[in-house]
DNA sequence: CTCAGATAGTTCGTGATACGTACTAGTTTA
DNA sequence: TAAACTAGTACGTATCACGAACTATCTGAG
């Protein structure tokens, strides 16, 4: 059996998690952006600005994420009781109907991906994804679980 | 230290690798899709159909995609010899020269994330993810294909 | 050989995404 | 309290992606 290299090999991982994850989104009408805009507020309540930093985004282009996900009635804003200025974006219920079946259909994909390699490398492939992150989170001085 | 389940380490990861793409990309003014039209004509000459098969791209998309990368310089097309209505798109110097900076420095960033683990751990990782695909390859082609 | 149908590519209209700039409205600080 | 700062929005621009409509070319049935 041919081997690719580890770049090669994780650059071919990323995509097909990535592709699996777009299907899953997209099947609810979802990209990628809103379905991590969802995942992010299932256990959080920020601002605009925090959405920003969780997501990797300008504020205005976090305004306009907001204003889209509010449209179709997934996400409410309300003032901030702490900040005049600020708005705390949340789920409503629908929104987290939708990011639940959604994850939960991609954590199936996952599992069935993995289903094909022996318990065994399964185990070992977690335990050695697992180090790389939080080595890799270590070095950079990053928070190890951000936004999903 | 804490273990992360196996899909979590897995969403993470990609994600992860997906950055730092898009940052390399970034550094060069390119998009991840404009990046992985670049990466995909390194060893093809393709037409714009072929390349909407490749990138996954319906081929009103692929015909911006590659019109925005021409007026940049760094592809070019010709009329196909074989038929009439098509044309062949090709990477300029250029376009060679920029793809194979960012695809550099895009392995060192992950050789440079490997370097976290021990080797052993390193080729086991590379080991299991290259099952992983191939396994994968192997199922969806029995999902696609089941006649052949 | 011919022409009806298939195919390759472009163009156009629409919508999502992302950014920077400019603006409004609150908050903090000097 | 006035100046400086911050949160969020609005606007203009660009990329990206799709489907539908269109042109040019190719192919095959007769």
């Amino acid at each position: 059996m041919e081997e690719l290299s580890a770049v090669d090999g994780l650059a071919q991982l990323s995509f097909l998690l990535q592709r699996m994850l777009e299907r899953r989104a997209g099947e609810h009408d979802l990209s990628i952006i809103q379905t991590r805009l969802l995942g992010v507020l299932r256990d959080r309540r920020p601002t605009i600005n925090e959405l920003g930093r969780l997501l990797g985004l300008d504020k205005s282009s976090v305004s306009g994420l907001v204003e889209r996900a509010e449209r179709r009635g997934l996400v409410a804003r309300s003032p901030s009781p702490a900040d005049g200025r600020s708005v705390l974006v949340t789920l409503t219920d629908s929104g987290r109907a939708l990011i639940n079946g959604a994850a939960a259909q991609f954590e199936g994909d996952v599992t069935g991906l993995l289903e094909h390699l022996p318990a065994s490398e399964r185990h070992a492939l977690t335990r050695v994804v697992s180090r790389l992150l939080v080595a890799h989170a270590a070095a950079e001085g990053v928070e190890l679980f951000p936004g999903r």
